[in-house]
DNA sequence: CGCATGTTTGATATAAGTCAATATATGTGG
DNA sequence: CCACATATATTGACTTATATCAAACATGCG
């Protein structure tokens, strides 16, 4: 399989979600469905503990029940919204971003199926920054105080977002390293490479895929200039390390590519 | 007061604890000792939710039963290793730090009495990166798999948890903006302010401190050389924004300190 | 198919890094 | 308790990585 499709909204799991119906330019309440259930979901490995009972996940499908569209450009939360639920990428894929008050913009990571959005509203019931679909999308809604109650009950789940909030923890200090001591070029390298690993993680190939970001995204996440990163792609492209051709990148020779 | 003792290891809530014994230079198993109760704690605020019955705070003494002191220099824990408890600082403070295989380290975090420690390795299981005392310090120990299991019991413990976990997510993204997007001087600016409305928030003067870590910690912090750190003080003090004498400042113009 | 949006590349500017010398704390053993 | 050794901090001169500005080029979406 062809992995540059990766994160199109034609995938099989964007198809296996009822179609999004075209939105009126009026803004109204955001679109939800029922979902089909988790314990049918492909991507039930990436967003559920593996230990969980035929009981456990017949709870668990009371509380996911319901799915949203969000399309390309969208939000699906912003920085000051009231914090209700987290969710689970579902098909398509966002960018989280922090603004600050002078209007500096910052993006804190990208998320692809399986991965969470929305644990920056834990802390103070209030979302901390904007996530935006970089595609039309689809991701499943966790209200989190019915989500709090089931992790009382069932020890593996409450255990199971205890760690995903520490992963997320130690993702965000990696990426602090990656902003505070590496150059443009390791950044570049670290981030493909990161992304290579998550598409192969869910059975992508590791070697080709699509980007769903703009040069200036990526910039804005590794904490450089869009030209510099059009000009890293260039150098890993001339070092035969990576083939990058605008937003389709073929990497090359990944263990070049890690010691830079 | 003087807020220049706001870290000294003879601070009251330091010396409240026992006294250290000298420890040999030959490894072996550190320090633990009974504490004084969770109900009798002044940094009580800090650690735990105000909405606790008496019942449940009998239920967490139990829990918090020891405490561990750790001198100057000397690390609470290291990468790799086992992850077992989390732990509140009772008194003097820690940098946390992770490293790179090729030994670039990056400082991701100082923490003063009342904040956490150790959260980075509830997602797998193994610390991410170093603890280490920036002076004689004390912990409280909290073994996490028993947190856990009162966390089903006590709802507003369970919820405090989750919001703990938050925060540090919302501080760590915060940071990556700073370190994403902030001048050199903007860094130093934000990094002052920040400790001034932590020592603030316990009693202390934010306007006057004492900093317990080296330029080059804060420069490994804010993804800059220590010279730079050096710099960025010297000008502040030049326009009369802070007084920065070793390590003792004083915060002369917090206004303008915020508008850098 | 056309225009807005995104990308690449080059020339130049600049913030921060590096190297080096000096100054000032801090801690230790006599 | 002082003197020395070591660690930490400051400052200056120079270098460099990345930003900035600008122009040409490609792309893809409506």
């Amino acid at each position: 399989m062809h992995a540059a499709t990766a994160l199109a909204s034609d995938h099989p799991i964007a198809r296996a979600a009822t179609v999004v119906p075209i939105q009126p330019a009026v803004r109204r309440e955001p679109p939800t469905q029922r979902s089909p259930r988790c314990s049918a979901c492909a991507m039930r490995a990436f967003c559920m503990p593996p230990e969980l009972s035929a009981d456990d996940l017949k709870k668990l499908d009371s509380l996911i029940c319901s799915t949203r569209s969000v399309r390309r450009g969208d939000a699906l939360y912003r920085a000051g919204d009231a914090f209700q639920s987290i969710y689970a990428v579902r098909a398509g894929s966002f960018k989280t971003m922090v603004m600050h008050r002078d209007g500096r913009e910052h993006v804190t990571g990208f998320q692809i199926p399986g991965e969470a959005l929305g644990l920056d509203g834990i802390g103070t019931g209030q979302h901390n920054g904007d996530a935006i679909a970089l595609e039309d999308s689809v991701v499943c809604i966790i209200p989190f105080a019915q989500l709090e109650a089931m992790c009382r009950e069932i020890k593996p789940l409450q255990h199971y977002i205890y760690q995903m909030m520490g992963s997320e923890i130690v993702r965000e200090s990696r990426q602090m390293m990656l902003l505070g001591t590496m150059t443009a070029e390791q950044r570049v390298a670290t981030f493909l490479l990161g992304l290579s690993r998550r598409f192969k993680a869910r059975g992508f190939s590791a070697a080709e895929f699509h980007l769903r970001m703009t040069r200036e995204e990526i910039g804005c996440y590794l904490g450089m200039k869009l030209e510099t990163v059009s000009r890293m792609f260039s150098k890993f492209q001339r070092e035969r390390l990576v083939h990058a051709n605008g937003k389709t990148i073929r990497i090359v020779d990944p263990d070049a590519l890690a010691r830079v």
